[in-house]
DNA sequence: TTATGACATTTTGTATACAAATTGTATTCA
DNA sequence: TGAATACAATTTGTATACAAAATGTCATAA
């Protein structure tokens, strides 16, 4: 169980991350965390850097590791790029997906129905998170999924306040409800309509992003990127 | 001028990568390179971790470095992903460029130049490459730029025998031309003609894939991707 | 009081020794 | 001859000691 000292380092930390638990900014100690995982600099520091490879941290010469930051600029740039990527990861889900996969994805959407009855905000995240990486898998592009996992990242990472509202109510249940009619359109093969759907998911989601508060809370009018379709 | 010597090592290995000097696949030696470039083997591991986090480079648990392979399914994903891709950064490269980005890809398109009139396929290749990524700085989008930069590694590498052709025949002052062309949307910011370009300048490359043969010669048809718009 | 600079402390980066895993080789047995 | 296995050699992974860089502290002077 408590094998892979690198891999479990390695999962906390995005766990951290994606929870919000560490802000975005924040810095990160490389002798406490070794200690605290029973692993020397040497691996810890190796897993940083893939860490850092992945977006969810941020490394500079000669200066500690720190939690991926989330600008305005980071932002506006989030909004130039999701829906592209968002609907083409989904396309090519559609037409590469294998069966097993399909189950797959079943599963996990049943673990985010479970979570969103529940009362705990993490669990839902987590589970929505899983459910889009899931997606980005059975698109099989290693070209698209760096592109896709640090959109994702940051995604949930903004989502967090989202999905720790209190109980199941609108905007969730509709979500929920995309991803079920997603899990149709790949399992049909059907490209077009997975696109789309792909779109309508982004869309419901711009209400989150309009009530987000910047970690620095940056006074800046966020309204003209989450109108209509961005550039 | 020897100062940083895993930026030296990184640099040397990406020439490497993207020339062909180093063939897809091929196995890597951490403690003759270790010697060869006075640095031990734990920065050099660093070194290998980030290569392989950009696509230069491959690794598996317990198992040694490798060049990042080239396979049929490599260019399949390549097809599905690269128009849209590249039409998108050239979009945003319109839409973001500052004044100082666009000499600077001026200064570029020079060398280009320059280049092709010379016979080095190398130098020509690598001077294409770098125009390409200054589109992809200029885009500045930190979520397109690893998706980009990791089609941009294969393309180069696919294109190597085409860059090594003799004289600045046809299909080569063509792809000037596009550049030039670029250049002028891009300083103009007019977003939808840099797109363009960017479509028509891909499908001047098609015929380079069509061209390509596998490293491990797998007599596959490829002419299905080569085509018309993938998927 | 505030700015500057020398010095101590802390943190990041590198080298090297050692442990673990994989690969290669040779020997045995069917 | 050929498969299987034990063992040696090589290679990858980790720990630790040390070097280099950055940060913090304090004293001095304007």
């Amino acid at each position: 169980m408590t094998k892979d000292k690198k891999q479990q380092l390695s999962e906390a930390i995005q766990h951290n991350v994606l929870t919000l638990q560490w802000a975005p900014g924040q810095d990160l100690d490389e002798s406490s965390l070794s200690l605290q995982f029973g692993l020397s600099r040497t691996p810890l520091r190796e897993v940083f850097r893939d860490l850092a490879g992945q977006g969810f941290l941020s490394q500079k010469q000669h200066r500690n590791t720190r939690v991926a930051e989330l600008s305005h600029q980071t932002l506006r740039e989030f909004f130039q790029a999701a829906p592209m990527i968002y609907s083409a990861v989904m396309r090519l889900a559609a037409e590469n997906r294998t069966s097993a996969q399909v189950e797959q994805l079943e599963a996990i959407q049943n673990d985010f129905e479970q979570a969103l009855a529940s009362a705990d905000g993490q669990a839902r995240s987590l589970a929505n998170h899983r459910f889009h990486k899931q997606t980005a898998l059975m698109a099989n592009n290693r070209y698209l999924l760096p592109s896709f996992e640090r959109l994702l990242i940051d995604h949930t990472r903004i989502g967090q306040t989202f999905f720790r509202a209190a109980g199941p109510d609108q905007p969730m249940t509709e979500a929920s409800d995309h991803h079920r009619q997603m899990i149709a359109a790949i399992s049909a093969g059907d490209i077009a309509r997975a696109g789309d759907l792909a779109i309508e998911h982004w869309n419901l989601s711009r209400a989150q992003f309009a009530q987000f508060v910047m970690p620095q809370s940056l006074d800046v009018n966020l309204g003209q990127w989450i109108q209509g379709e961005p550039s």
